[in-house]
DNA sequence: GGCTGAATTTGACCAATGTCAAAACCGGCT
DNA sequence: AGCCGGTTTTGACATTGGTCAAATTCAGCC
């Protein structure tokens, strides 16, 4: 599904609106393990994937490798904190399966927004989504067992346990990769 | 400062969605204690803080009362998982001091949304500020020590040792009081 | 200026989880 | 089939931080 079509899901985008974005957005094919984005640099993409799956990483003070939040079919993908406030970002963004994914410019973006009041509204209804997700996965992990956090994982996002390593998943939850294998040896599948 | 003032410091509103927005607005003055939200249910206002400071909370499993977030002077509060989607929340919202606050009703700030793209466009810069600060809690907690986590509140938000019990502190960073109490102990001050 | 309840600190103990190192497993490649 | 690198599991051990209970401090109030 194109993005414009997913938006349509949710908003009804007038024809004006879908040809402005299809007209701006390109379409690409990567590979594993390719990065879209990185640590330190302007986003200047906003991206919208097709098939695949990506996740968002940083290092912190002591360099290890911390994966911050997975996204995959559906979904639109960026750096948060650098792409709209035009700021280096602090995330990597890496492709974890060959995936087909479509891209927008910032530049055109921002001009599709002055342009169309409604895709500033689609815009902010994409964030709110976000938003969500990352307050849920908050609570998801403040003052949650390791056992609890696997459950989490188990609950909402069980294709993560497919798609993803275990290791990003340890280290998505916060906790060790060896923890998280105990756990899952305990309670088997 | 009143909203409006506030919006202005970071974008040009016009004259006609300033008068717009504060028609639409009332004042309030609530006392410490005073619950603005209560879990379950549909949160219809959106607050904005002239003084005081307040916290989402939430119970979890175990019925414990967990702080997810503060907020204060000058920010707009309101249940963002609810506010938007019109669906019931897990959130409470509490007045930690005596404050000043606006607030607006849904359906008013819907209409103006429609009326005036600018006010979309705003919405989605402040919902862009709540989600920076999202994440970079998140990955203040995502595999911290507790003395880390400390050491965050007072970096980033050192006024809230003044303004907050400890007890409200340790459970936004995901820790005991008990723990906090003794990683105070240890690095004076 | 002591009384009361809430907030904070302290102590003893222990379970959960991290660390480091070594093994086992698995998939792709030759 | 056998080898290689990467991933996952397992083991032994150290440490952090949680729990529960009691002591202390503090603030507001009569």
């Amino acid at each position: 599904m194109n993005f414009v079509d997913h938006i349509k899901t949710f908003f009804p985008l007038t024809d004006e609106a879908a040809v402005e974005l299809l007209g701006k957005s390109r379409w690409h094919n990567f590979p594993r393990h390719h990065l879209l984005h990185r640590e330190g640099e302007v986003c200047n993409r906003l991206w919208f994937i097709e098939t695949g799956i990506v996740r968002w990483f940083y290092h912190d003070e002591d360099g290890r490798d911390i994966t911050d939040s997975f996204a995959s079919e559906n979904s639109f993908v960026t750096a948060f904190d650098s792409f709209f406030q035009r700021k280096p970002s602090r995330y990597f963004i890496e492709v974890l399966e060959d995936s087909t994914v479509y891209s927008m410019d910032y530049s055109d973006l921002d001009e599709s927004l002055y342009k169309f009041p409604e895709i500033e509204r689609v815009s902010r209804l994409i964030l709110l989504d976000i938003l969500e997700q990352q307050l849920e996965k908050n609570s998801a992990l403040q003052f949650r067992t390791a056992e609890q956090r696997y459950r989490f994982v188990i609950e909402k996002h069980p294709d993560l346990l497919q798609r993803v390593s275990l290791g990003n998943i340890a280290s998505y939850l916060g906790i060790t990769q060896e923890t998280l294998s105990r756990i899952r040896s305990k309670r088997p599948k």
